[in-house]
DNA sequence: CAGTGTGAACAGTTTCACAGCA
DNA sequence: TGCTGTGAAACTGTTCACACTG
């Protein structure tokens, strides 16, 4: 197949793929299969190869794939072999439980600075990050910040992409429960935690 | 068209077409055109009216659609008119930021319980619930509790699926980056933060 | 011979264009 | 005239079966 364009839903699940094959790793396995990989992702073994074959030959026939080589793989197309640093904005409730989950490192992301409107909060220090006046967010221009993660009231969403935006941000991950408009260039990825759940009981079997 | 299956990506949509009724509806608007409704969600006008054609005719040509009616039709395919309860699992972090997360009630979703193992969290309250020994778990059966949610370390998730598929939970919002097994009559749906951002970078521009 | 890689068939989703109704 | 509702076309993604290879 070698090089066609590679689809949204399998961009999707190569983070997926990642953190089980981390998993696999570190517990200590050098080859992995493709069906021993399906089970601990939870989809089916064709999918994962049809998936790879994306890419380049990965794999060996009759082995599977090379664990670490694989993992290593996933990273460079997902961009993610340096570091990533994150810039977040809003250090309420969901903004701090941000800062304390650990669940980022492994995906060589790091949330490097923290922006909040409040003078009660601004100077604190929360998991290693001080957190900064949102009136100084440009200075992430020097530091060549690219992602950026909302956590603010829904109400000041729009205006902090837009300062995001401002500051070279070209990547947003927004937590707040509204569309956010920004130029064709920018890539926004919207978690509206209530609306997961929320279509939950439609999919609940009446028994 | 009037009752074929309605496609699962229609239904992800829902809930995000009933935020923007909601806050269409307190800005005091009374219809709204697939074209209106479209510019407040970020999709396209004809993709809005195929949705809704799934489930009947809901507008008036030539004005729009009722945004009252509509929104209560949608809440009513989603299962949600009536208030849905949910037990969380997990008061650390992120259990906390959704205890304290305001934004459930608008799609009736109602956090009503909370578990934790720990001792020095058993007891206390945390925004108007009382934190419950999660060995007492099985006790959401006789309150009909039908919503679980899973905010405890990745090691722990398996095994408190298991719980609460036992107490009766047919549906499971997982924030753990886990994938969990269940029977196949429980819906999952898996909300791995660090993936989310992880996929970030690929769509960034390079310029 | 176990397990990858992939063309081809199939299924699901989005886009389009326009008939039809208030 | 303005906006909905929808079949048909175009597109995107998944499943399958199997040729091929270490």
């Amino acid at each position: 197949m070698r090089y066609r364009k590679i689809p949204d839903e399998t961009v999707r699940r190569l983070p997926v793929y990642l953190r089980c094959l981390l998993f696999a790793s570190e517990q200590g396995q050098e080859n992995i299969s493709s069906r021993n990989l399906a089970e601990l992702v939870g989809v089916n073994s064709w999918q994962i190869r049809k998936d790879f074959s994306y890419f380049g030959d990965f794999g060996t026939r009759g082995v599977g794939y090379n664990v670490k080589k694989l993992a290593a793989q996933i990273k460079k197309i997902l961009k993610i072999a340096v570091v990533q640093k994150a810039a977040l904005v809003g250090v309420g409730n969901i903004g701090s439980a941000l800062l304390a989950y650990s669940g980022f490192g492994k995906y060589g992301l790091d949330i490097a600075v923290a922006f909040d409107i409040s003078p009660k909060k601004i100077g604190r220090k929360v998991e290693k990050v001080v957190i900064e006046d949102v009136a100084s967010l440009l200075k992430i221009k020097k530091r060549k910040i690219k992602l950026g993660i909302i956590a603010v009231p829904e109400q000041a969403a729009q205006e902090t992409a837009d300062k995001l935006v401002k500051a070279g941000i070209k990547g947003i991950l927004n937590f707040s429960p509204r569309y956010i408009a920004v130029p064709k260039k920018v890539k926004v990825i919207t978690i509206d935690i209530a609306m997961y759940l929320a279509s939950l009981p439609y999919y609940m079997t009446a028994i």
